[in-house]
DNA sequence: TGTACATCAGTGAACGCGCGTTCACTGATGTAC
DNA sequence: TGTACATCAGTGAACGCGCGTTCACTGATGTAC
């Protein structure tokens, strides 16, 4: 539930009635998660008519993706500013550092999504639509702006710098990849949908127990 | 969307009605996931009256628990059937087989979510309802029916015999029992969240990779 | 600077939908005698 | 074995809700002259 903005506008017009939407939509994101974000409620926070969307979004589902979009950005703008907080306690050791910042990838993946639950569910949440089972929508990877909006792309530098510093083999990228996103990823997904009452020391614990087994597993020379 | 059952009813009486209420809840779980399991279309799907299923569960939540319950245990019966099937490719030595034994748990678990993920989002995916924010519920922690009716107990059991022989010490249960589970709980997820147009040799591979890399982590003693 | 007018952005009302839940009910069942 | 009746399990109709989307519209805006 957002309040209804009282303040009658100034001009007929909104100004930017597109980007008030998302910024509405994010608001309900945050408070009820992906399904919370209704084409009329987002309407009624901007303080607008229900169809008046239709000028910017063909769909709801449109409006949804652009909210997702930039729950994913607000993701890869909290994992920054964290990144950049603990950049100065960095061991000296490069090795160390190396791991260290996997450490802190993780970390900054996780206490975001049980920061902001609602706003993690929609930018990391897939298609709330679909349930995986068909031949898949038929988009393109749609995957191709890895720049620094999107939580992934620290993940992926974490790895480089463990295989610049030495700590693992190049050839190793792939498994890495899908070992330590699968790592953060059901971690934040495991402590919000099936250890919600978990203390949240408990919780702190479990994200660093985690980590650690990932990092020590990922540079552990293989025989 | 199920069909209607066109059959009449040889007995005015339904016979077991909770019991088809929740089977037809499963079958809507199956292809839809939890958001499918809807009072309506389940009585539809029974062939009766809509309110027929308050003679049975006092609310659609209390239903869609049942069947929650269920998927979860149809999950444990599936991962049970896997790991009996592969029981015999056992490794001799113990040291292997422990590792064996947790990859194919992992393997398990995985391999339910993406062939049945409504289901697996059904049993596993948490309240639908909330999204992590609250206080939590005030549900006691419900966790007790530590049986095999719930996936958690194979992978309780695969750490069991990797302590029993003697590849982890027993003291890091704890932080096992978390890396393991985010691990799979993870890939899962992030296979059909994040990757659904993965091809389905490349999701084995990261599903293999990623399990290799939990047990190197588990297993490589620590300083 | 002033006015006509095409364009644009948001409006208001309505549509049809499926939902959870309620109410008073009725037909079937099984037990007591 | 037969009948009366309390109990039980499912019925039928209706409620109020919020939703996405459509339609024809109207008030504001800015450009051309």
């Amino acid at each position: 539930m957002v309040e209804k903005r009282p303040r009658t506008r100034a001009t007929y017009h909104h100004g930017d009635l597109r980007a008030a939407l998302i910024t509405a939509g994010i608001a309900l994101a945050r408070e009820g998660g992906p399904q919370a974000v209704v084409l009329r409620e987002v309407a009624r926070a901007v303080g607008v008519a229900p169809n008046s969307a239709y000028g910017h979004f063909a769909t709801l589902t449109a409006l949804r993706k652009a909210v997702a979009r930039r729950a994913r950005g607000d993701m890869a703008d909290a994992m920054r500013a964290h990144l950049e907080a603990v950049a100065q306690d960095a061991p000296d050791d490069p090795r160390e550092a190396a791991k260290a910042y996997l450490r802190e990838v993780g970390r900054a993946y996780v206490r975001f999504a049980l920061t902001e639950p609602g706003l993690f569910r929609t930018g990391m949440g897939g298609d709330p639509t679909g349930i995986g089972i068909p031949g898949a929508s038929e988009l393109p990877p749609e995957d191709e702006d890895d720049d620094r909006t999107k939580p992934k792309f620290y993940l992926m530098r974490a790895l480089e710098q463990l295989i610049a510093a030495g700590c693992m083999p190049p050839g190793d990228t792939g498994r890495a990849v899908m070992a330590s996103w699968a790592t953060v990823h059901g971690l934040s997904i495991m402590l919000l949908d099936l250890l919600p009452q978990l203390p949240a020391d408990q919780k702190a614990t479990a994200i660093d127990d985690a980590i650690d087994v990932l990092i020590e597993g990922l540079t552990t020379p293989r025989g």
